[in-house]
RNA sequence: GCGGGGGUGGCAGAGCUUGGCCAAAUGCGCAGGAUUGAGGUUCCUGUGGUUUUAGUACCUGCAAGGGUUCAAAUCCCUUCCCCCGCACCA
């Protein structure tokens, strides 16, 4: 057995007493790897040890390849989500309690966790720890904060940049609000953690006949418009008569909806009014000048949209319904008919009941036909209603095509948007906001409103001639995988305003005002260029950190000198710094995960155009997969979530790092799982085995299965490190790993047993094996007779000459016969229920070589018989049947290079190791020499069997 | 709804960019055998379906349907299904 923990222990120290990982400018190329940094409250996991490790293997693989390589890692804690941390633990809330004790932290750490610096203080150090007890490769001396000063004053920085190119503009935002709190909620804040999710409305302006007053009435489907038959207020709601916004028009809404509405914008209520007296008014239609009566709806709610609802009955199911308990009841005045203004292609409409079926009653109210299908009535409970609603609302949004004048054939979708713009244009309809999955809490208790923010500071992405040259930026990107392109253009296209000013926070304040803090993912688009100067600058006192400074250091503007003289800074400090971002910022690769494509990647490209010249934009963008754990999905309802430390106690660093970095492909989801790992373990332990039991082995000549050995290892590198370059990790590992394995048991298998073939193959790969298992690549290494540090040697070169088809080609041959001769012997001992007591093998003839080689090159059966035709030896009766059994495999023919003689010598040194395989005697023989009847069938590296039974 | 990704053996997952040599590398699981006092480990063999056979093969299969082509998992169209994102939130 390994013991990891000893082999890493002792490896980790190595690195840190020697400071390998620690780099400055050199006369080396340069490469820096960086990763999405974490947030401080957050114990790290096992998706961390992927996006984390990733970049490693990175890391460690470029400086193998000649490279002077930094990988820095600092912490995100700017934001709310560490304030929401300290007030939930302030509060004893149970759920973070539990969550932290399953990360293994001790309750007296828990306690102390009710001030935001002693929380990032924790887990800071906790991680760090944990980097180190992975193996990253990490120069821990660049690693900062992201509330520290000096990095702030880089942001304040950065946007005045921002605000000089005109990108920072002013304007008015809906959010998530709690009246009760008066601030800002957002997914942190919620109980349950929901993100409160803002949708525009459209409210339309119906009318009261004979007042200059408005009952509004939100919808999401403005299109019906034209099959409006009525109104529907709640008897039982309290109205108002308000006006909103600024000297606006006199609306009736509800007393709720107007409570609600307030948020969004100004609202004055002039009087209360019941229920009754809107039941007593009529309404004009803004499309079509219809008069409309208001009567009772029984579904109608307070506080959903505005407490008014148009009736659509032949495309709702609940305006029908209600519709028609009115009639049942007896309090139905006057005749209503539905009016159909949608319909659907035929064959193509209720959960594929065809249209053709449906009785004509049905097809003038679609609403009673998908009540029907459900087989419910107007008098079911709201929830079969609901459902009917959902299932009509999909259907007809999907197939239907309008009926009105001015829409006809046009989807509903499209005439949605025209039907909006034409009410807004005529203003017969406003916008306003609501919650989609309301009701959301806050955690105070109170219901989440929307709130319309004025004055709020946005970040223009939407800016043309920015957003022109972020896409050409993005062009120059490395992608990895290439695949994510499509997203990443996406993403391009999509960003626009960003509101980038909060209220609350940890972070920088926001320069254009001053009681606001920057947003925390709008404050981390450019931080990885810190990283290059984050260790010299670290100790200066901030307001040393003007903007010439970084003028200086990041964009070459103005010279040390005055730099020195204005701000204080040591005139050599000053220049390192910049020659230290001009040497580590130029060959970049940012790692990150899929779920930030769309906002912190886009944003990154986005201000390094902005604040950068253009050799120092992105370079490179890695984008990892995430982690499940035994096939399922991390989460902290499944509590499931595989702490890191967890992880490396129990399996070790190596191991583990196989598992989740080199067990899927780079975009695609890995999984963590204690078979796979342990079935790692055990390969580890088998290469590190072979590496200590090296002394055991002989030398001597070289045989075919050592050319073989060394064929493979050529070949190996060679399609590990086209991998690599891809970091395809998968397809890079499972040649240097698990096919190496398997080799070295065939090697030994096969009578292999040349000890200084095996010392060359174990340190080729013991070195490829080291971005991924650096400990005990580091361990192998030494133990293979080598003092130097396997992590700063240089990655293995493939030999070409050591490629030898002939080798490879004996070896595929004895397993292809290996398969043949089974199914032969099984067929026989089943057939005659003796069993095999040996095997003849008979080798094939030079000139079926010359037979087969023709063929594959002239892909013609008579130009190849044509080719041996007259040769010694040579039977055309059989070599017609030769060929006419090759020709059926015409495509897959391949020529042979080797010999009678070399096949000879190749199966018949295989020759013990075939008989073990069988478990019978194995004979080889030429095929002139066999005097068999079946010789004549052998081909070349297929020789005919021959089995005696007992 | 919009945007992005996907659907291949019991499972995870290659192959799709550049059509044929290619369906399924590798691993897990399962079955049989060897080793072992037993279990585990390890080693060997088998593993989509079917037919045939003293082996070198054939048929059917890559979500469903259609198309292009001498030839389609791969290109095109249609439909269905699954996952992720949709913003001020890290």
């Amino acid at each position: 057995m390994i013991n990891y923990s000893e082999i890493e222990a002792k490896w980790q120290k190595a690195w840190a007493d020697a400071r390998i990982f620690e780099n400055d400018v050199s006369d080396k190329p340069a490469y820096m790897v960086t990763a999405a940094w974490p947030y401080v409250n957050t114990p790290l996991h096992i998706g961390h040890l992927r996006a984390f490790g990733t970049s490693d293997v990175l890391a460690r693989y470029k400086r193998m390849r000649g490279f002077n390589v930094i990988y820095p890692m600092g912490f995100h804690a700017t934001g709310t989500p560490v304030l929401a941390f300290a007030k939930r633990i302030k509060s004893g809330d149970k759920e973070i309690v539990e969550e932290l004790r399953m990360f293994h932290v001790p309750d007296v750490e828990i306690q102390k966790m009710t001030e935001p610096a002693y929380i990032a203080a924790y887990f800071t150090n906790e991680s760090r720890q944990l980097y180190g007890r992975s193996g990253f490769s990490m120069d821990q001396r660049r690693s900062f904060v992201s509330t520290d000063p000096q990095f702030s004053k880089m942001v304040e920085w950065q946007f005045a940049i921002l605000n000089s190119k005109g990108y920072l503009t002013k304007g008015r935002h809906p959010v998530g609000w709690c009246p009760n709190e008066d601030n800002a909620v957002g997914m942190h804040d919620t109980k349950h953690d929901v993100e409160p999710e803002i949708e525009e409305e459209t409210a339309v302006l119906f009318r009261v006949d004979g007042e200059d007053a408005y009952m509004l009435c939100t919808t999401y489907r403005p299109e019906t418009l034209f099959g409006v038959t009525n109104m529907f207020v709640n008897e039982k709601v309290q109205y108002v008569a308000c006006r909103i916004g600024d000297g606006g028009k006199q609306y009736y809404i509800s007393k709720a909806a107007a409570g609600i509405l307030k948020y969004q914008t100004k609202v004055e209520i002039l009087e209360e009014v019941g229920a009754d007296r809107l039941l007593a008014k009529t309404c004009i239609n803004p499309m079509n000048g219809s008069k409309l009566p208001v009567l009772p709806g029984f579904f109608v709610k307070e506080g959903v949209g505005t407490g008014i609802v148009m009736s659509v009955p032949a495309h709702a199911p609940f305006d029908y319904a209600a519709l028609e308990r009115l009639r049942k009841e007896g309090r139905l005045q006057q005749e209503i008919k539905p009016i159909k203004v949608l319909d659907v292609k035929v064959g193509r409409s209720l959960s594929d009941v065809s249209v053709g079926e449906a009785k004509p009653s049905q097809m003038d109210v679609p609403a009673l036909a998908y009540m029907e299908i459900l087989h419910t009535n107007v008098d079911a409970i709201d929830d079969m209603l609901e459902f009917a609603t959902k299932l009509e609302y999909r259907e007809e949004s999907h197939w239907g095509r309008m009926l009105a004048k001015g829409y006809e054939g046009m989807s509903e979708p499209e005439a949605r948007e025209k039907m909006k713009k034409e009410l807004a244009a005529n203003g017969n309809a406003i916008s306003v906001y609501a919650l989609q999955n309301a009701p959301v809490y806050c955690r105070c208790g109170y219901e989440v409103v929307v709130k319309v923010v004025e004055d709020q500071w946005f970040i223009n992405y939407g800016d043309k001639a920015w957003k022109e040259e972020s896409k050409e930026a993005l062009k120059r990107v490395n992608l990895l995988p290439d695949r994510t392109r499509n997203a990443f253009d996406a993403a391009m296209d999509w960003i626009d305003m960003r509101a980038v000013a909060r209220a609350q926070g940890l972070g920088t304040r926001f320069p254009l005002d001053s009681t606001k803090i920057i947003e925390s993912l709008s404050d981390s688009t450019i931080y990885m260029s810190f990283y290059t100067i984050s260790n010299l600058v670290k100790d200066l006192a901030p307001e040393k950190l003007r903007p010439e400074f970084f003028d200086f250091v990041f964009k070459g503007i103005g010279d040390a000198d005055k730099v020195a003289a204005s701000t204080g800074i040591d005139y050599t400090l000053i220049k390192k710094c910049r020659e230290s971002f001009e040497y580590w910022y130029r060959d970049t690769s940012r790692g990150s995960g899929p779920d930030l494509i769309f906002n912190h990647l886009v944003m990154y490209i986005y201000n390094h155009t902005a604040v950068f010249d253009s050799a120092y934009w992105p370079k490179q963008i890695v984008v990892n997969g995430f982690v499940m754990s035994e096939g399922e999905k991390m989460s902290k309802s499944l509590g499931n979530i595989v702490p890191l430390s967890d992880a490396l106690a129990k399996y070790g660093a190596d191991p583990s790092r196989m598992n989740v970095i080199a067990g899927a492909d780079l975009y695609s989801d890995a999984d963590f799982s204690g078979t796979a790992v342990r079935g790692i373990q055990e390969r580890l332990e088998y290469l590190y085995n072979a590496a200590t039991d090296l002394d055991k082995l002989g030398s001597g000549e070289l045989k075919s299965i050592d050319y073989w050995l060394y064929s493979k290892l050529s070949g190996k590198i060679g399609r590990a490190t086209a991998a690599m370059e891809k970091l395809e990790l998968r397809d890079a590992y499972i040649p240097i790993f698990y096919d190496s394995v398997l080799e070295l048991k065939r090697y030994f298998a096969r009578g292999g047993g040349n000890g200084i073939v095996v010392k060359d193959f174990l340190s080729s790969v013991a070195l490829m094996l080291q971005p991924m298992a650096p400990h005990l690549a580091e361990e192998m290494w030494h133990t293979l007779g080598n003092d130097s540090f396997a992590s700063l040697e240089k990655w293995p070169e493939a030999d070409k000459d050591m490629l030898d088809a002939k080798a490879e080609s004996v070896e595929e041959a004895i397993e292809r016969m290996l398969e043949d001769a089974r199914q032969v012997i099984a067929l026989m001992e089943k057939k005659s229920g003796k069993r095999a007591r040996s095997i003849k093998l008979m080798v094939a003839e030079d000139w079926k070589r010359k037979l087969l080689n023709a063929l594959a090159k002239e892909k013609r059966v008579d130009r190849a018989l044509a080719a041996v035709n007259g040769e010694e030896g040579v039977s055309m009766e059989t070599a017609e049947r030769i060929a006419t059994m090759l020709a059926k495999r015409m495509n897959e023919l391949q020529p042979v290079g080797l010999t009678q003689q070399e096949e000879f010598v190749g199966f018949s040194d295989a020759a013990g190791y075939m008989a073990k395989q069988l478990g019978c005697d194995v004979k080889v023989e030429k095929e002139a020499a066999a005097m068999s009847e079946r010789a004549w069938r052998s081909v070349p590296l297929k020789p005919s069997i021959d089995l005696a039974l007992e």
